[in-house]
DNA sequence: TGCATACTTTGATGGTAAACGAAGTGTTCC
DNA sequence: GGAACACTTCGTTTACCATCAAAGTATGCA
């Protein structure tokens, strides 16, 4: 009878795969059921697809993901609702819990949701445009005097999203709009920000988000949105 | 800002600190509730103890392992029925769940054991489903004026259990049974309480537990179960 | 008081792995 | 066919961390 040796060093793995910060945020950006290809994860996960493949590698040794080939995409997702329950327990110790997500997606999601972490849907993609159209980002998405003025006054501590050892600021494509909005820290961020201002309020459960009636005057003061 | 830039940052800290072989085995050897020295987590992790120092200093660092200073001794036992449901959730990926990979595991542990510091178990479950099904528990774990009468009748003592800094009940999940027992302050009370009225009996070394013929009778009698 | 025990802290060392760019494989589209 | 794209593999560098012995702190016992 072949017994393992060393039953934990299974668990040991596993949780150190989950344990790099790059490969936990593409499983929890995969929480929602949907697939990603190689590259989306390597934008959310704010590294280069080069050591992005890497880590899906590792990942999918490790039985935590599962890859399906369509054409030259290769779209990874969660292996099963095992590999879910797992993170959410985790999540659990971390204090930030994180609900399953139903993979049915209300059509109110299009307008305002978040992609991860920041903002996405037409809200996410229209404020991208809008920080091109200002001049606040470059087009190597790096700040501008304009930009470091602008996102300050807002009230973003641009050091200490800066200090995250994690990409600045980045295109993220959505998946439904395929146009960017602004990833990475500056994203979050932007996110966080606008929660904590009352410009917009989270479902507690899914991904949308809904404006306020305040967040609404303000975009539009701000920004010249009509969201 | 005080709240955290990056959510995912702290679960994969947890992640990384479980996912250290060494640190893996002194978390699982804690997994039955009892609390143990760092010496003999040195020993049973098979490092020197200064090495099992470090990582006991790292777990608690991330709240996974709790500390009780007696005298010279130290006594390290796992924070709560979070960290073991994390555990658990992980085990379950590594595909041999802890508890089978031993053949000669009694069949008296799938009868009655413990989980944590709690019943768990068919026993467990049975009585679980017992407690829903009297209208003894909300489906949000909350206790039902039912319930709080037929736990005191019992003889746990409800408000001490509340004022206890922990869930006060939940659902806990069985590796084997795969179905959830109570768990939580409720759960522990409830095994405090058997263990006191001698309906069960715990073996000193392992999580087994014995059901005494008095407590055949009395869950007979009261649930109406069949044990 | 003095010695033994239990455990932690410190400092040095070695091994692992995460990161990237460049080059390679395979696919689609014109 | 060939250019563009998606992704992987390879090779190198760098940074971190697990490890132990030795020294330090604290408690118990005689």
């Amino acid at each position: 009878m072949h017994v393992d040796p060393d039953p934990d060093a299974a668990v040991s793995r596993i949780a150190a795969a989950i344990g790099e910060p790059a490969r936990a945020r593409m499983l929890y950006c995969l929480m929602d059921g949907r697939a990603r290809t190689s590259t989306e994860l390597a934008i959310v996960a704010g590294v280069s697809p080069s050591t992005a493949s890497v880590h899906l590698h590792r990942l999918k040794t490790e039985r935590l993901v599962k890859v399906l080939v369509q054409g030259k995409h290769r779209y990874y997702s969660l292996e099963g609702p095992d590999v879910a329950g797992a993170l959410e327990g985790l999540s659990v110790l971390a204090g930030s819990p994180r609900g399953r997500f139903v993979p049915s997606t209300p059509s109110r999601l299009r307008a305002a949701r978040t992609c991860y972490d920041h903002m996405a849907g037409t809200l996410g993609v229209s404020l991208h445009d809008r920080f091109e159209a200002l001049g606040w980002l470059s087009d190597t998405y790096d700040l501008t005097p304009k930009g470091t003025k602008g996102f300050a006054a807002l009230g973003i501590d641009l050091e200490a999203t800066r200090a995250l050892r994690r990409r600045f600021a980045c295109a993220c494509l959505d998946w439904s709009e395929r146009r960017p909005h602004v990833g990475g820290a500056l994203g979050a961020a932007l996110l966080k920000v606008a929660l904590k201002r009352k410009w917009v309020t989270q479902d507690l459960e899914g991904r949308a988000l809904a404006i306020t009636s305040l967040g609404r005057r303000e975009l539009q003061a701000r920004f010249g949105l009509r969201v």
